[in-house]
DNA sequence: CGTTACGTTTACGTTTACGTTCGCGTAAAG
DNA sequence: CTTTACGCGAACGTAAACGTAAACGTAACG
């Protein structure tokens, strides 16, 4: 029951990083595991915080961006002005990932696009090849 | 007619980039603007370039990536196995990118019901203030 | 013709996001 | 009890993507 923790190692396999981003998440305050003696446990909390981490960073956003919207995420012990601060930048963010999202989507069909047409030039460039076979090592 | 050619300031002002930048995605080879005197000037195809460096780090992709997938955007004068080679990155990328749409649809579901959570946790922040004003300025 | 404005290249500085040692503590294995 | 393995934090190094500054060309203005 207790034992949904994890150990660095654990971590680092499951979620594809290195132990050293690990700790530089922690030292950052993107991440606060536990301390058990002289190691550090990560609960499932953690690991929650930690895909939220690495999908950011997959659209493009920086770490303390992130760390801004993670701010979000545990409105305990904050204080009004600091979850309305946290909430404006939120939905700027909210805004960006939209917009993003509708670019992402004709980026999307530009680029199947533009394979195929390359898809188109690669079948001239091999019907030349078989023409004309200039150079064979 | 030879007038879309666009001077190092316009193109700056025109898609937020600073001039610097221009030059460094020159030096880059990722925009290859002409020389004419002392000047370079941008054409046409240069914007749908810079248009698409824009975008694709909206995207999170590294510069490198998106010089592999503008490659993929001038077929002339490539030979075969190059143009091979630029359709494989180009279909990764491509994957990649559909990836990242479905996780951006849900992020954007994730971080919406979390500005609402939050939006809520204010409300009955607020509430306490009222209830039980204990610092005002 | 001097100055102001804009452009160039070259070189070095800066920030972000870690990688790479390092010295140390601890814990299990032999 | 030593060796081996893992973990920690501190310090320094590094690649990417520019920013900033220096030194210069040129064109136009008054």
């Amino acid at each position: 029951m207790s034992e949904d923790l994890m150990s660095i190692r654990e971590m680092s396999r499951s979620f594809g990083v290195t132990p050293r981003a690990l700790r530089f998440y922690r030292s950052s305050d993107l991440l606060s595991p536990l301390r058990r003696g002289q190691s550090r446990l990560y609960s499932k909390s953690d690991r929650a915080r930690l895909k939220l981490i690495l999908r950011g960073k997959r659209f493009g956003f920086s770490l303390e961006q992130i760390r801004e919207i993670l701010e979000l995420y545990n409105p305990a012990e904050k204080n009004l002005s600091q979850t309305e601060a946290a909430l404006t930048t939120a939905r700027e963010r909210l805004a960006d990932m939209k917009q993003q999202y509708l670019e992402l989507g004709f980026a999307i069909t530009d680029l199947e696009e533009q394979i195929e047409e390359g898809e188109a030039a690669l079948l001239k460039l091999r019907a030349l090849a078989e023409a004309a076979p200039s150079e064979e090592k």
